[in-house]
DNA sequence: CCTTAAGTTGATAATGAGTCTCATTCCTGC
DNA sequence: GCAGGAATGAGACTCATTATCAACTTAAGG
């Protein structure tokens, strides 16, 4: 589901219900769901992993620079899109969970090349649970959690 | 073990231990460990915390930012101490694991503080077992793994 | 339609965390 | 002691990201 670039005939109707979504949650905050934001999401989705900004660009050079970082802004604060902060120069960019499914990152620390994995569900709730159990002992309240591996990929 | 500010009589054999493996590693690499490092060391044991440089820097005005900025990135190449990427203005900074255990954070996504946490050894297995089978799977050299966990402290 | 208000765009300027430079100072082994 | 390499600190610099602002687009009323 998540990783693969997205071409197919049924991934139009998946693009079509994405795009309803969006355009959805911005309405919400007052916003319009413009062209330009529209072939950010379109990139981000199309590519299937995560990107930076370079990347974006360099994928769609119609965006201008300025209005691409301020696009992503606005749709990270409308929770559409996550912003990662792998460590390196720029920050990378992917659809937010909610519409790509609750994943983790292998975060290469040679390239800085990320990659989407899943989990299996039973870790996946043994960790909610851990996470639970301390949130409860220390007052805090979780929104989300990241699990990331870091180490070096294939090809590094 | 962690999260506690160190000052007692036994922390101080703590203390001169943590400096004689620091003083090996950093010589290893050709460096030496100045009276800088060891109050960068020291700033960061008896704080217990992550800190930024803005906080290390308030905690320790006797060092130079330019300074201090060189001497951590020096400290984190050779595996001395390690850099946090929480996403706001300033990198964190901690010991690194070797010299204070495998753990976790609280990451506060309102005031950007973060907080050591420890997670169940049982949780901990489980979790590697997964990541090991990814990476067999995957081609991927894992050097180690970040489990954050994202939300709003007691205090926010 | 016409108007108006609000949202958006893109070129450009500004910000600021982190890095680099370099002259000076400090160590350390000989 | 002293020569050579390492470290320091002040300041200049880089560059990812944000802010600014005038021109443009859109949506809703009247």
């Amino acid at each position: 589901m998540t990783g693969q670039p997205r071409q197919g005939a049924e991934d139009r109707d998946f693009l079509a219900e994405l795009h309803a979504q969006i355009g959805g949650r911005l309405a919400q905050q007052g916003h319009r769901y413009t062209s330009g934001r529209q072939e950010l999401v379109e990139t981000l989705v199309l590519t299937g992993q995560p990107m930076t900004l370079p990347d974006i660009v360099e994928a769609h050079p119609k965006l201008a620079q300025s209005s691409a970082y301020r696009n992503l802004d606005i749709l990270v604060r409308c929770g559409v899109i996550r912003r990662i902060n792998a460590g390196g120069d720029h920050a990378y960019f992917e659809l937010a969970e909610p519409l790509l499914g609750h994943h983790h990152h292998l975060i290469c620390i040679s390239c800085g090349s990320i990659e989407d994995i899943h989990f299996d569900s039973e870790i996946e709730r043994l960790v909610d649970e851990s996470l639970n159990e301390i949130s409860a002992r220390t007052g805090f309240t979780p929104t989300t959690h990241s699990l990331d591996l870091h180490g070096h990929c294939a090809d590094c």
